[in-house]
DNA sequence: GTAAGAATCTGTTTTTTCGCAGGAAAAGGC
DNA sequence: GCCTTTTCCTGCGAAAAAACAGATTCTTAC
């Protein structure tokens, strides 16, 4: 028997569930659902599992994976708390991404029957599950295809501004709320481990960012929007030209 | 007054309105639709432009585009019968990518509103659509990803057999049902004209197809999934390492 | 604290890709 | 059909990126 927290009491309120599901349907899948807990780095799925259902994310931060030539690794997508893991695909169907947690990270896991009669009935769930996916997609297509354009240089000031907008910054220090490796930001980037290193020297050389270890702190956050404006006027405009408001001026 | 075709009569059966709409909403979608027509090159909607509902392709192919660095077009994505275009987002957004006819092509817009009330009581259509953009988001996902890390080569080989999955291939002569100009095919695979036309003149010295103007021949499918292959085992495992049936051997 | 191992950094070489220039071929308009 | 315009093709030099090798620093286990 599972020790499942009642949907109606969890403080995740971001949830699809907690925030477009009927108090009786709320119920039935806090019955229904399994709590999961992953300690940092360990797999919630593998390449080629089949997967029977969805998983929730309830808190922590996940990286999907996939593996390309050479056995190696590529990072195609990050989420965090709110975020959905696990399409939901035909029964047959395999899967040929990984899921890996990158702090210690709980979930809830639902079954593809119990989501598929929740989906039939309360529309407001199906809906806004398929604006999330429609609203993902536009993104995703978007910004992989700028990204197949970008200089080395461009890849990495986006992935900066990218685990930004997924993980957000430490407002007292500036610094990334995400402990990533050279190696896995350039798994994002899409580019080897020496220029990921190369360009952020660079870019502490030009004040953009401040290396602390891992920690990595945006500087001057307009600085690299600028870098990669060209290519993304709409994704950023809210940002860019605006001044900076710190006061900090970027190299030019 | 517009002359709408009643979609209980369409003669499109893969549209999600005909699968998963009751009649009575079949109806009430006939009744409120404009039907569009529009001409080979012509411009569906444009790149920030608000976009007031969805287009579904009745009959036609479609390019998304989305402009980079120094005005360069980029193909996001293709669509073709059956597909719906002009992703669902809120009323104040704007749409950083445009929708251009590659071919005469016939669409069905619905207004949001009606498109809403439509999904709040066809929980079946709300189902499939979240089910289709699931899907389209994890198969981007995997591709773009992939692309960033392939080679000129193997970008080209993996754009050749995305046209033959979306487009599909004249069973007569093995040519890709689409005729897409050289900087088209680029602006998929996300490279220059030079390099596309350079690829396509060896591929065909390697007898992997045959060029007959902008006509492209499939002549040695399997020899091009093999190019791709330790990329994509998972995408492209039902045609590979399967035998050519038609008896081609490619150049090993 | 120490030592082993892993990750990070830097310089150099090699490979790949880009992009111009100019000629050939094809497509489209009349 | 013919002519104009666009697209396609090829070679070459420049630029960018990747790959390698070795030094340094940081982690982590004991």
């Amino acid at each position: 028997m599972e020790d499942n927290i009642n949907c109606a009491y969890c403080n995740n309120k971001v949830c699809f569930i907690n925030q477009h599901c009927s108090v009786n349907w709320m119920n039935i899948i806090s019955e229904a659902k399994n709590q999961l807990w992953y300690k940092k780095g360990q797999y919630i799925f593998r390449e080629g599992d089949r997967i029977f259902g969805l998983y929730f994310i309830e808190r922590g931060k996940v990286k999907i994976i996939s593996t390309g030539l050479n056995n190696k690794e590529q990072i195609v997508r990050l989420a965090v708390t709110g975020h959905v893991i696990g399409h939901r695909g035909e029964n047959h169907e395999t899967y040929p991404i990984g899921a890996v947690a990158l702090e210690d990270t709980q979930l809830c896991f639902l079954d593809n029957d119990i989501v598929y009669e929740a989906f039939m009935n309360n529309p407001n769930l199906t809906f806004s599950l398929m604006m999330f996916y429609s609203s993902e997609l536009r993104k995703t297509e978007i910004r992989e295809r700028h990204l197949a354009q970008m200089s080395i240089r461009e890849k990495i000031a986006d992935t900066l501004l990218y685990l930004k907008e997924i993980f957000g910054m430490n407002s007292t220090d500036g610094s990334l709320n995400a402990v990533l490796s050279r190696q896995e930001i350039a798994e994002i980037a899409g580019t080897s481990v020496e220029q990921v290193i190369r360009e952020l020297t660079d870019f502490e050389n030009e004040k953009l960012i401040i290396k602390q270890g891992r920690k990595i702190i945006l500087f001057d956050v307009d600085g690299l929007v600028r870098i990669v404006a060209p290519h993304n006027k709409n994704r950023y405009s809210s940002a860019w030209p605006r001044p900076n408001r710190n006061g900090f001026l970027g190299k030019q």
